[in-house]
RNA sequence: GGUCCCGUAGCUCAGCUGGAUAGAGCAACAGCCUUCUAAGCUGUGGGUCAUUGGUUCGAGUCCAAUCGGGAUCACCA
């Protein structure tokens, strides 16, 4: 039994034999702040209503009548309205004996829980934005898992559309038969390459149409391209600064789109959609060199899925259900014969569901896709880990699904996170910014390659194994900085600084995992792993040791149930944190009370288990030695 | 302009349903290795929790307004 939940059912007991009224109190209970004595601590300021007495004397009114009902009350202080509660050492003790490590299941939802992530282009690399994501949904599948319920983890990999179709004519131009294999790149970097140099292309050609449209003069666009033109141009001789930034951005757009390359494209687009036969072997052919990076870098991060979907094989669903819709009376359709969903009582606006020349958009396959899911595995929750920029389309998507009438659409979930920048500012392509998680993952590793050899001393000497090590430290470093950060915030990544690994770091956390493991190994035989809990007598740093580690399954369900696995992460650090003290103040192997060298060794390995499981909810590994 | 997110130490971040004197790490300075791994520990300095008002026994936390940063509001995905 949680001691936490086993106080608060007992105070709850005490509370209605005191208070005709006390069922539907609600109870406001706490760990004890560390510089005052005592366990948990319940805050009467609320409960002075019920006893009609000002809240230090509620305070010490509960605690007389609790504590002659209850034997493991060592003590209690009143401050003010607060009541500090102290359970007997020997309960803390006897506690730290069953306490496994599991975490106790929530009640809140049985049924399976879907995690779509990931979700690449398949023309170009992964970069830090993608790291983030794949960090996020991992650990949150895992400890999805942790609070015991079943994990679907879902990757919708978007592998059709114009995008891909500009590496393709860029290979196809200027490639010369270059493969993953003639060219030693890894097929991701090598796709990648193609989709910048089509945007190079794209440049040189759409540049003077834009100096052109700029002065005034539209011939090389089309008819209706230059009426659009004309009325941004107008605008933009009456605008300065953001808003003509603005203007100029979506002329930049016509000039681009009147290109021969951006026509050529457009084109072959067209003939993939028509399953033209060289293009789909083209298209094939890119999309399995990508396929082929891809692994290798989800293989490092440790990230991998159940199911994977590709869009080219679901963008057409969804188009019977907005017939359903407009059935209904749900959607309506315009004289143009587009269709939309008019939000406008929920506060948004309306939004398109099907173009006017019947052809799906974005919100289409994904209303789709969602239903597909649905009848397929019936999960209880839907959660996507997608970038914060979507908030607006996941929040109609649900609305949308909810008003098709689909109820199980509130079990929809946006796990919506913030951007990574770099100290300048945000990552552009255009710019070169872009940090590679390839090379990311590198330069963590050589990072922590250096830090250690400059530290001169490690306990591992076979090379092979110093390798895997250093993987080890670099993922945990990387991975822990950006899973330590809440999710809906955005974040600033130092490539320059690269990563550290002392402090509040991953590398920190295995640290102390090594250090004990180096305890265990060495008390082996030497300390008698029995404890006479009678003979001990209480002490306020191991009691809070064993708090700590308390804390683990409320931690676990919390970071479950609030989609947050900064949570576990900021655990596992206090947890390190306080041992690391705990350890400079007692000795373990030289520690002459068997009793308390035996607890004290307990205490180490749970903690020791507990990091590891901490950890392994983010998708970090713990070395033995280091 | 409408909507949403964010604003805590020089920097990067914690701060759980409103609770006691707002916490860590980095950076700076001063200490601790003949004692279980110094990737560690201890100490010092560093704050108008963006601003103003409100709600109440109590506000970094809730509400409103303002300022600053960002996103979004496409017949793109």
């Amino acid at each position: 039994m949680n001691p936490e939940q086993w106080l608060k059912g007992k105070l709850k007991e005490t509370l209605t034999k005191l208070y005709p009224n006390a069922a539907d109190a609600a109870l406001v209970f706490q760990p004890t702040r560390k510089d005052v004595e005592g366990d948990f601590t319940l805050v009467c300021f609320g409960l002075t209503k019920l006893s009609g007495k000002s809240p230090a004397d509620t305070a010490r009114e509960i605690a007389k009548a609790f504590q002659e009902d209850n034997a493991e009350l060592a003590g209690h202080s009143v401050i003010n309205g607060f009541l500090n509660i102290s359970l007997t050492f020997q309960f803390w003790v006897n506690y730290l004996q069953q306490f496994g490590g599991n975490v106790s299941a929530s009640d809140l939802n049985q049924k399976p829980v879907m995690i779509e992530y990931s979700s690449p282009n398949t023309n170009k690399p992964l970069h830090l934005g993608h790291v983030r994501n794949n960090l996020l949904g991992v650990s949150m599948a895992r400890i999805a898992e942790a609070a015991g319920r079943k994990v679907i983890k879902v990757n919708l990999v978007n592998d059709r559309g114009i995008h891909i179709c500009k590496s393709m004519l860029a290979w196809k131009h200027s490639g010369k038969g270059e493969t993953p294999q003639s060219s030693g790149l890894k097929g991701d970097h090598l796709v990648g390459k193609y989709y910048v140099e089509f945007d190079k292309a794209l440049k040189a050609q759409s540049d003077p149409i834009l100096q052109a449209i700029l002065a005034g003069d539209f011939s090389a666009l089309d008819e209706r391209q230059a009426e659009r033109a004309s009325i941004l141009w107008n605008k933009l001789q009456q605008s300065e600064g953001e808003k003509a930034d603005e203007l100029k951005g979506e002329l930049k757009m016509l000039a681009n789109s009147a290109t021969l390359l951006m026509k050529e494209a457009q084109e072959m687009l067209r003939l993939w959609e028509a399953g033209d036969n060289d293009t789909i072997s083209l298209w094939k052919q890119m999309n399995a060199w990508v396929y082929e990076g891809f692994e290798q870098t989800y293989r490092r991060m440790g990230v991998s899925f159940d199911k994977i979907y590709y869009e080219s094989e679901t963008y057409l669903l969804g188009k019977q259900l907005v017939d359903e819709g407009l059935q209904k009376g749900v959607l309506f359709r315009k004289e143009d014969g587009s269709v939309w969903i008019d939000l406008r009582n929920e506060g948004l606006d309306e939004k398109l569901l099907l173009r006017s020349d019947g052809t799906s958009v974005y919100m289409t396959q994904d209303l789709g896709t969602a239903v597909q899911r649905h009848e397929e595995f019936k999960a209880g929750n839907y959660v996507y880990v997608v970038g914060n920029e979507q908030d607006y389309h996941f929040k109609v998507l649900k609305l949308v699904l909810l008003k098709l009438g689909y109820s199980w659409a509130e079990g929809l979930y946006h796990l919506s996170y913030g951007m990574v920048d770099l100290p300048t500012g945000k990552m552009k392509s255009r710019e070169g910014t872009v940090v590679d998680a390839d090379d990311l993952m590198d330069e963590v590793v050589a990072e922590a390659r250096k830090k250690s050899e400059e530290l001169g001393k490690t306990e591992v000497s076979d090379s092979a194994a110093l390798a895997g090590l250093y993987e080890q430290i670099g993922m945990a470093a990387l991975k822990y900085f950006i899973l330590k950060v809440d999710p809906k915030k955005r974040m600033v990544f130092n490539p320059a600084e690269s990563i550290d690994i002392n402090g509040n770091t991953g590398p920190f956390i295995q640290y102390s995992y090594a250090r004990i493991q180096s305890i265990l190994r060495k008390a082996h035989g030497v300390v008698n792993p029995h404890y006479d809990a009678q003979a001990l007598t209480n002490d306020k740093q191991h009691r809070l040791m064993i708090r700590t580690l308390e804390q683990y399954s409320p931690t676990v369900q919390a970071a479950a149930e609030s989609y947050n696995p900064s949570l576990v992460a900021n655990y596992a650090y206090e947890l390190a944190k306080l041992f690391n003290q705990f350890y400079h103040e007692f000795s373990i192997l030289k520690e002459e009370d068997s009793n308390w060298a035996s607890l004290r060794l307990e205490l180490a390995r749970k903690t020791g288990e507990t990091l590891k499981a901490s950890m392994a909810l983010l998708g970090i590994e713990m070395p033995e030695r280091m």
